[in-house]
DNA sequence: GAGAATTTTGACAAGGTTGTCAATATAGGA
DNA sequence: TCCTATATTGACAACCTTGTCAAAATTCTC
């Protein structure tokens, strides 16, 4: 109960003499192989409950060429939803006996491919993951997928990649939520509907732009392209979006915006200029993210199972590289939600 | 240039042969031990260059006793607080050759120490970390760094533990911080100031709480019991702080709210009452997290070096445990600014 | 220039696990 | 009952690095 002084750590060896087998049967119980009778799989059992017996992670990876470690590649910033996927991620992992690892990763714009190459080379070889998890803004680059996949990196991505894309994907409906998102301020009413853009190499700026204009097209509305800005995915470009829309000649009853950080951005830059919302705008975001909540009024947009995707994700890795699957491809939609809050209304002049 | 079939990674044995030496002054070389001509050491170097040779981390885990890797301990909480600390904790690691992991913590609220302990040996066990970090909610709590100590595991807290504590801490000086701020209060002509405090089991709320009083006796201002209402560090719990100090008879003109995210609920509860902020209310918070710069009006409040104080306490810990110093006590305190935004101004009718 | 002191180098073992393969025990079939 | 097929078990090597210690090479001292 006082102070261990040794707080020496029982081996497989320690394990194996105290259950009266050799060290390879104890193997085979923890590992849940077969070709061990009962009774001495229990004793195995017993003796470990009784050293407190863990494996050696270092020696199991050395043996097995496995590092039990995911990675997931951030880009420096602070986001909300990245921070949700994580939590996610490092849910399933616990779950798994894996271990979520974090790097940041330089931007790596304009670099070129054997640059980026060398740079994920340094980065996985020095802890050799045994997969990696890519979220925005790298889940959507071709050639960072691309050249993991030359390194034999078993990868997942989150968020909307490109169609043709192989490997494990996890996303969420884009398209179809865009639309629905779009729909909803028809519905209300609204003819000059704006789109704030996000960064022009995310696939999702892409495609939510497509469900937007198509439910546009589809409701006999034209998309004034004076009226799609573009945005940086962050609360400040928001603010410059909302401000350029606002200025305006003929200013849009409602705003798009592809994420909540710049809904939160646009909201903040329309209130500053004396235009209520949603009584003189409407604005729809898309995540979810935290500051939904915390804003006034509190956003409409579409609700993405962060967690969900983080736990899925790395279910789906583990499950590959464990199964052997390595290389193989699959994409798992997850549900999304619209959600009704109070930056939306009917237009006032109608 | 095509796919590269065989990805077979080169060991030391390969280096050795080409280099024309033994594995172990490869070894030497690669871990700038002493005892190697300057001549063998560079075609060691050209060897290693050559092979683009990194050496087996789970190896040397094996043989070393080490893991290269450090664990964060979280709470499962979305904060920008916790992120802008593992971000400069991320890039700490990297740099000096680690590996940052995320465990996360079940609520350890009225678990017993002997529970506390046992929980934490299952997940230091697992993956054996070199060293653990731990930040809010974690920081203050003394049964976990009691029950590391006794794991033998290395430890460093950030935030303001017990004076009396052992162990690596990062901090800022928080009570001369809440007291600065607490000034500004005052100068500007503030008489009933209020105060939210945070949880109660941190250290923090207890520290600027402490601070917040004397500054208000060394003025002569008497702090109004009523005034001094609960909290829990996040949004929601501002926003009804702000609501029980708005409906008071007589109601403050300023409030310390001890973080940021209150601050943004209690400013948040404020508008949507009429209640103007700084015209008939000032409003500081404390952290100078991201919220601070996205609400409207910006925030007035202490900036804590987040990325740094992640940064420091990784290089400290590290530096700790390899100069084989286990178990020796620092703490190292960091700057902070005092932010002045447009929450503030002087009181109305004074 | 010979012997001692010092520096440089390498052979070998050890670290804890799992894969391979052979040995043993059990079950099945004639 | 004996032989074959199958299930169970264990001995040993291998994974790749670093610590130990001894051997070899170099420098120093008188």
């Amino acid at each position: 109960m006082a102070g261990e002084s040794k707080p020496k750590t029982a081996k497989m060896k320690d394990v194996a003499d105290l259950a009266g087998v050799s060290i390879k049967t104890v193997s085979r119980v923890l590992n849940n192989e077969p070709h061990v009778q009962d009774k001495l799989r229990n004793k195995v059992k017993d003796a470990v409950a009784k050293l407190e017996y863990v494996p050696s992670q270092s020696a199991r990876s050395l043996r097995g060429n496995k590092s039990y470690n995911i990675n997931l590649l951030c880009h420096a910033s602070d986001s909300s939803y990245i921070n949700a996927i994580q939590f996610g991620a490092v849910i399933a992992c616990q779950k798994l006996g894996y271990q979520l690892s974090i790097s940041l990763l330089e931007d790596l714009h304009n670099h070129s491919f054997d640059e980026i190459k060398a740079e994920l080379e340094q980065l996985t070889h020095q802890h050799r993951p045994d997969g990696i998890m890519l979220v925005a803004p790298y889940a959507g680059n071709r050639m960072i997928a691309f050249a993991l996949k030359e390194l034999g990196i078993d990868v997942v991505r989150i968020g909307p990649v490109d169609l043709t894309a192989d490997g494990i994907l996890v996303e969420i409906d884009d398209y179809n939520a865009s639309i629905e998102l779009t729909k909803h301020l028809i519905d209300l009413g609204h003819k000059r509907i704006a789109f704030v853009r996000g960064l022009e190499n995310q696939r999702a700026t892409h495609v939510r732009f497509e469900g937007f204009s198509m439910a546009m097209n589809a409701a006999g509305l034209t998309v004034d392209p004076e009226l799609v800005v573009p945005g940086s995915f962050d609360f400040s470009s928001g603010m410059t979006a909302g401000q350029t829309l606002l200025a305006h000649a003929n200013p849009p009853t409602a705003v798009f915006a592809s994420n909540d950080d710049m809904a939160a951005g646009l909201v903040t830059a329309a209130t500053m200029a004396g235009v209520s919302v949603p009584g003189d705008l409407s604005v729809v975001g898309y995540d979810d993210s935290a500051v939904a909540t915390r804003m006034r009024p509190e956003l409409t947009t579409i609700h993405q199972p962060l967690h969900e995707l983080g736990e899925v994700a790395i279910e789906n890795l583990i499950d590959s590289f464990q199964h052997k699957r390595t290389g193989s491809s699959r994409r798992v939609v997850l549900d999304h939600n619209f959600v009704l809050r109070d930056t939306t209304a009917a237009p006032k002049n109608k």
